[in-house]
DNA sequence: GTCTATAGTCTGATAGAC
DNA sequence: GTCTATCAGACTATAGAC
């Protein structure tokens, strides 16, 4: 189910197919539409993925989802000790690629490919996106922070926001690396007053 | 555009839309789809809906969101000047119906349709969702709450949030409001703990 | 590696009987 | 209000030429 050999053709196909699927889902992209965007015939694609559509969805999630997985270690750890540096290097990774839209992928995308497909890609999508942030969480409170509940409710969350702050940057000015930064000093800090009353 | 005279078949019908297309967006889902879950045919459809799918899901995205309007200004309300109740209220509220994944919306659904229904469902879905819960943080700061930055990514994200619980309900023991109540607190108290030093 | 041509299926939609 | 019948168009996929 890997890679295949690759040719600089095939890799161009990969990559268009893996900016329009993360971007409109499984459903919404037709082969078509990619070989529009190729300036190729729908046909042709065949040449370079075989087995079709699923497939061809199937391989660049994976592959995408995996790359993300190698990447988000490395700047975890490069961050160091510090939570706060991580999660921003954490965001500025996802930011400057093509969306993750876990809830999407879970709710649409797996139920219109195969059982096995679906489950396979589910799997890869926890350990490449989830694991990694989750795995941050659980270090810092290992390091003393105090109140760290769920840590995969924690990671996913983290995750939604940023695909937010994606979103977002359609609306405002506002780069995305300054609002993921505001929603990281919010989720460590919190929005009440440190040192004032109570209630809010 | 907004309600024709209703019947309880016609009324039947755009529940049943309203759920599928709200759980797997618009391209997922086919009339025959809906017609199926129905136990009746797909052209059947055509007698309560004229003008075809477009419509259908224009008119029941657009009538859960006004529906979530009203009833998240109404929980707000009744939640006093507390914005810890006021979101618990709210994520009670938006967990108890189908999900509502703006992104998704915006980057997937939106793009589907015409460019008209593209632009007012958006409108909609800013002044039924984004806006009730931004106003809550606003006024939260108005009453004293320190940092506050950019109330209407606060509010998306708090929506992501309960989007990313709602999902996370398949995979876990814990119920959708104890989640909930978790990251809400989160959002307000922080992660990091409130008397220790500064480095994590 | 890309093309044309086309088969087979699915989908949204219309017409008209009951 | 639901049905059968049907259509045009879009879709995935295959076969074979260049």
């Amino acid at each position: 189910m890997a890679g295949e050999e690759s040719s600089a053709a095939r890799e161009r196909v990969l990559m268009v197919a893996e900016r329009l699927f993360s971007e409109r889902g499984y459903s919404s992209v037709t082969l078509r539409d990619i070989a529009n965007e190729l300036g190729i015939r729908q046909a042709s694609l065949y040449h370079h993925v075989p087995g079709g559509k699923e497939q061809l969805f199937v391989e660049v999630t994976e592959r995408s989802l995996d790359r993300a997985r190698v990447e988000l270690d490395r700047v975890i750890a490069a961050a160091g000790d510090d939570l706060r540096q991580q999660l921003r290097s954490a965001a500025a990774l996802l930011l400057e690629q093509p969306p993750f839209d876990l809830a999407r992928m879970i709710r649409s995308d797996m139920p219109a490919i195969s059982e096995v497909h679906a489950r396979r890609l589910t799997q890869i999508a926890l350990r490449s996106l989830v694991m990694p942030i989750e795995t941050a969480f659980a270090a810092a409170q290992d390091r003393g922070m105090h109140r760290m509940p769920h840590q995969r409710l924690l990671a996913g969350s983290f995750l939604a926001i940023i695909e937010t702050v994606q979103v977002s940057q359609r609306f405002t000015p506002l780069s995305g690396q300054e609002m993921a930064d505001m929603m990281i000093d919010v989720l460590l800090d919190g929005l009440r007053p440190r040192d004032a009353s109570d209630s809010i």
